[in-house]
DNA sequence: TTGAAAGCGGTACCAC
DNA sequence: GTGGTACCGCTTTCAA
């Protein structure tokens, strides 16, 4: 008949809401879009809301947001942020998309074996002169990515060199290619660190008059939404992003309620996406 | 010396809190993640904190969620959903990126401007015989930007033909693209609803073999992060995504303080962004 | 089974 | 000024 009970006067007296916290790097990199439908759609299904917080790599700000969580009586909280904050609270943590070891709960994508898949598609389709872009080194998945294609790389014996890129900012991609053309001479292959410098090599590519993929090959990492819509259309490896976000807020629900958690870590499996960018 | 009042007691008594909700159709599309940044830096700033609804033109997901929301005594509404509620609570509500006349506070971008912007960028590059594309008719920013689009071809007595596409979902991208080559046998210019349908416009010219901009020339709107990382870069209208956010944010924040508001309807201006698309 | 009362942590008001 | 008290609306407990 029309009567909802108001949630702040229950939260007050249980000392706990209905509310997660969501903690973002960067909301304007396509990946964390879909990361945050994922967990909106699951926290939506059963009763939650969900509150968001953009960090962007500022210690300060994540402290900022996680004092505002504990006034509100927030119930858990799901973070995607870099920071190393290490879990003093008791509300219940889970990471979304790294794992570190001291920490309890997470959710992520195997981005070793991603580098290994990206690693063995360039070299299925004979990869000779081989550049793979690092991604930033304090992001710990840029360097799973990179170790598992180097394995492989290693392991077959194939000529390739390390370009260094000090950030994943959608900005400096341009630039970023165009040092890479800059710099190496000759190549015909570039694994890159993700789908935004995998099009911005490719449209430097292109420029320079080498064709996609007879001359250069490139792929890239994440499979973004507008990947597909390029053309040459560019293979990729397809992170399960919404899932990520999905599962993260699941485990994070099944905490707050107390059910048995049975894997505290949880990897997703990364996938090739064959499209025209590889020969 | 470390004490932080608990926002959730006093929410209870002034029945009010420092939360701001905010409504969007679809947190996939690139466009909401920047005017969510927007927002989110705004009320961060202002010791607000936002939360999240996703509710993809579903009106019972929208309903849901202020009954959520009034639940929590959230003290103000940004909506960039397209439902047509009428605002009978007395929580303040601003309109994102969509103005009705009905409503009292609304900031958007001008988007017949956009449209008349597009029409005569095409005019001017020599389009002879052109496509625009309409945006779903119950998206009132689309019909601005084609009857904007329309008042200036008309004008100058232009020879063109309108497409329908009924939804602005990124996954139908493709099939609609596909749509528009079947449909129209000579064109030699498209105006697109929005930059991810450009994109793909722009994919299915090449693989049919049509050189850009030389057969089909295409202009976008939106300006999204990846239309310059394409080959040829994009030409499109820009609009002030996260400017929509910060300023929305802003109104809302000025309303729930009481403040005086001098501009109730505000607008912001689109740009031409001249990228490759266009001859 | 049903109803009354206390408490959650603040704010506001009224006496003193 | 300052301290005490009522109240916000719900949950829980305890008594009738």
């Amino acid at each position: 008949m029309g009567y909802y009970p108001n949630e702040v006067a229950r939260s007050l007296y249980q000392k706990s809401s209905k509310m997660i916290g969501l903690l973002l790097p960067d909301i304007s990199n396509p990946y964390f879009p879909l990361l945050a439908k994922g967990v909106e759609d699951y926290a939506q299904q059963n009763g939650y809301i969900v509150i968001l917080g953009n960090v962007e790599d500022n210690a300060d700000k994540e402290d900022m947001y996680v004092k505002f969580f504990s006034q509100y009586n927030i119930s858990g909280v799901l973070s995607a942020a870099s920071g190393k904050r290490k879990n003093n609270d008791r509300v219940p943590y889970v990471l979304l998309d790294r794992a570190l070891e001291e920490e309890n709960y997470s959710i992520s994508t195997d981005d070793r074996l991603g580098g290994k898949l990206a690693g063995q598609a360039v070299l299925e389709s004979r990869g000779k002169n081989i550049i793979v872009m690092a991604g930033p080194r304090h992001v710990s998945g840029a360097n799973d990515r990179l170790s598992g294609a180097l394995s492989v790389l290693n392991a077959a014996g194939a000529s390739y060199r390390v370009f260094e890129t000090e950030t994943f900012q959608v900005d400096k991609a341009e630039e970023t290619a165009q040092k890479l053309f800059n710099t190496f001479k000759s190549f015909d292959s570039v694994i890159a660190s993700n789908d935004v410098f995998a099009l911005a090599v490719m449209k430097e590519a292109i420029k320079r008059k080498h064709r996609i993929p007879e001359d250069i090959q490139i792929i890239g990492y994440d499979d973004m939404l507008f990947s597909r819509l390029m053309y040459p259309g560019l293979t990729t490896i397809a992170q399960p992003a919404y899932e990520v976000g999905f599962k993260g807020a699941k485990m994070l629900v099944d905490l707050i309620e107390k059910k048995v958690i049975i894997d505290k870590i949880v990897k997703l499996q990364p996938e090739l996406i064959r499209r025209d960018s590889l020969r």
